[in-house]
DNA sequence: ACTGTCATGAAAAGAAATTTTCAGCGGATG
DNA sequence: CATCCGCTGAAAATTTCTTTTCATGACAGT
């Protein structure tokens, strides 16, 4: 067979730019959960990615099999390979990497720092915060720190689009007495905080409160001190086998925001979104291709 | 069903007693590497048994099931079970919010991301770049998107503290021919660029590798244009139940490149974060946790 | 030895899967 | 705007799989 040594999932990736729409997406299907999705019958996997059963007789020999038995029966021989094997019994997800490669450290330090952050999580903070953000008559300010400030800008960054008032304080915390003077009441302090907490975003929390603000904080398990000024606090777990935290699970909520609060105002968000797409489109125009 | 949570396995011994010659035969070959000799055709597990195919039949319906179908399906989920991996198992999650919830969506989907992703990467690729960052003669320049800029922050500030010779490009393309024209043979360009890739990726990329320098690119599994022209390239599951895409697992694989590029160069690391942290010490930007 | 019971597989019948055919549709091109 | 080309899935044709039927043979009890 010319497809000898290969694995079929090699076979999909070295395809893919010669597939039509339809095999695409017949082949994300098969990827997702690869290899069991391909594990029945023509009909079930035809179902499962929504595409018509020529359209899986049609790829597969594109790929080059026989036909769709052909294919199956290559896959059942990488099922096989990789129950078989002691090693990738329980670890098939990590099956090129060595037990104690850093990739599965980590992943399983991610695993278990989401579920316990989900498990500790309340979802009514969850949600209220989401219709907190979602008010566009509060004005919104992000601010992080050294490390955090990335997850900051992040979060800004697709906030700005959804909503308008949204507003970056630098990490530089000598400008935030600045942001705190224009702070109206009801409008939001997110604060991103970890350990190493910085002193200065008390101060900054405290003037934020002063000038009525709400404060919503993202820190880790033991807390930052600006927490105790907050309305809402997420503690995320952090740990991670490595030198510094891990902001993952951090960047997880964020973006369940981020999805929460667009879900919530998408009438009134769906238009700017429209606009500024266009305004991003007819930058481009202005530019050489490369 | 009657074998409602037990595994074929455990029903098949269950039932050995009760079992025929030919059946216990049938039954000794389905054992024997379990559960993967079952996965094909009834003809095919009859013939590796030496039985007829109405004596597989009239087995599987011994052991409760409605027919050959019915047994087969139950080892598919059985093999799936097998192969997936602990992410896959979030029963225990959240158990303060419903199914439905947001939060719960998004955790389902970043899992299969991460899976996913885990299960495409080839640990030798994430070797590589690993250690061609550990090399400091190299010099280290991060570059991203409208949205995935703070990625490239977030891994820049990093390896900044971990290693010199590193430079963040700014967001905004025009300023990168400068950049580029800085770069000398055997620096790295790392590459943030996700869908709606950024056409002057493209011409950055262009620019770097006529200078000499290797490129390493994170991307999405459709991939960036710029991929094409990288030494090195991360293809990272990005799918979201949202309108915005995922950056979690994006993260996960830059967290896990400044462990692994943390550790395999410690010992000159040590000294330099050492001396670091005594800088934040003097300024007093950042306290210990309280 | 006779008889009844049961296991077993060959073969037929039935069901389902796989492949092929073909018409419609939509985007590309002139 | 017309034409072409190739993708796509409905449906038919074909192949394969699954189940049922039934004849045979082994064995236990009478």
């Amino acid at each position: 067979m010319t497809t000898a040594s290969k694995t079929v999932s090699d076979v999909i990736h070295s395809h893919l730019g010669v597939l039509t729409r339809a095999e695409k997406q017949l082949a994300e299907s098969l990827l997702d959960n690869y290899p069991v999705s391909g594990l029945g019958s023509i009909t079930t996997i035809a179902e499962n990615a929504g595409v018509s059963t020529p359209t899986v007789v049609r790829m597969v020999q594109k790929l080059g099999f026989k036909g769709y038995p052909d294919f199956q029966a290559r896959l059942h021989l990488e099922v096989e390979a990789t129950i078989s094997n002691p090693i990738a019994k329980h670890d098939r997800w990590a099956q090129n990497a060595p037990g104690t490669h850093i990739l599965n450290r980590f992943a399983d330090a991610i695993m278990g720092n989401l579920r316990q952050t989900l498990t500790d999580l309340d979802t009514a903070t969850f949600d209220s915060v989401a219709s907190l953000l979602s008010d566009r008559k509060r004005g919104l300010y992000f601010v992080g720190g050294r490390i955090t400030g990335a997850l900051a800008e992040y979060f800004f960054t697709h906030m700005q689009v959804i909503r308008p008032a949204t507003t970056l304080l630098s990490s530089n915390s000598s400008s935030w007495p600045q942001y705190a003077l224009n702070m109206n009441a009801g409008d939001i302090l997110i604060i991103f905080d970890i350990r190493r907490y910085e002193q200065e975003m008390v101060s900054l929390a405290t003037a934020a409160r002063k000038r009525g603000a709400e404060i919503v904080v993202f820190t880790d398990q033991w807390g930052s001190p600006a927490a105790k000024l907050a309305r809402h606090t997420f503690r995320v777990r952090i740990e991670a086998p490595s030198a510094w935290d891990s902001s993952v699970v951090t960047l997880f909520i964020v973006e369940a925001l981020i999805e929460a609060v667009q879900n919530s105002t998408w009438d009134e968000t769906k238009e700017r979104m429209k606009t500024l797409e266009g305004l991003f489109e007819q930058t481009k125009l202005f530019r050489k291709p490369g």
